[in-house]
DNA sequence: GCCAACGTTGGC
DNA sequence: GCCAACGTTGGC
């Protein structure tokens, strides 16, 4: 199983809303890297969800429930989408602070590359966010 | 195929 | 609201 992290802005799309709706489609991703790894995802890889600009945290996990397709919200045509659902949310959110203070997170790629939107997350940096956040991967 | 201009993201 | 980072576009 692989592991992912995407981000979105809590006033377009937050984790709470996730919860409520059950599952979302995870389009709008305009970036052909972020694309690539959305492309890399399989159902039931789990996904971090971290809120940017207000927030600035990890705050739950998600799951995929359905592997890349067409995002028919891109007129280009290049661009897919995946489905997400709720697993739960973390008992303590692990902010960007905490992950900047921890020798074990320096290489995440949330902050070698802040612009991503959609990364991939190694099984080390998985856990070590688990436990931060107080829960088992 | 290079590179300057431009647009967007996201932390501060 | 600013600015750094960086991806994309378009002229040559």
């Amino acid at each position: 199983m692989n592991h992912w992290l995407v981000k979105s802005e809590p006033f377009k799309y937050s984790w709470d809303q996730l919860v409520k709706d059950k599952k979302t489609f995870w389009n709008g991703v305009r970036n052909y890297q972020a694309s690539n790894n959305l492309k890399a995802m399989k159902n039931g890889d789990r996904v971090f969800f971290y809120h940017s600009n207000e927030g600035l945290e990890i705050v739950g996990i998600c799951e995929v429930v359905k592997e890349y397709y067409p995002d028919h919200t891109d007129e280009s045509g290049r661009f897919g989408m995946v489905d997400v659902a709720p697993v739960m949310p973390l008992k303590k959110p692990v902010t960007l602070a905490e992950i900047k203070q921890t020798p074990e997170l320096e290489d995440i790629a949330l902050i070698r590359q802040s612009r991503l939107s959609v990364m991939p997350i190694t099984a080390p940096q998985w856990k070590k966010i688990c436990a931060m956040g107080g829960v088992k991967g």
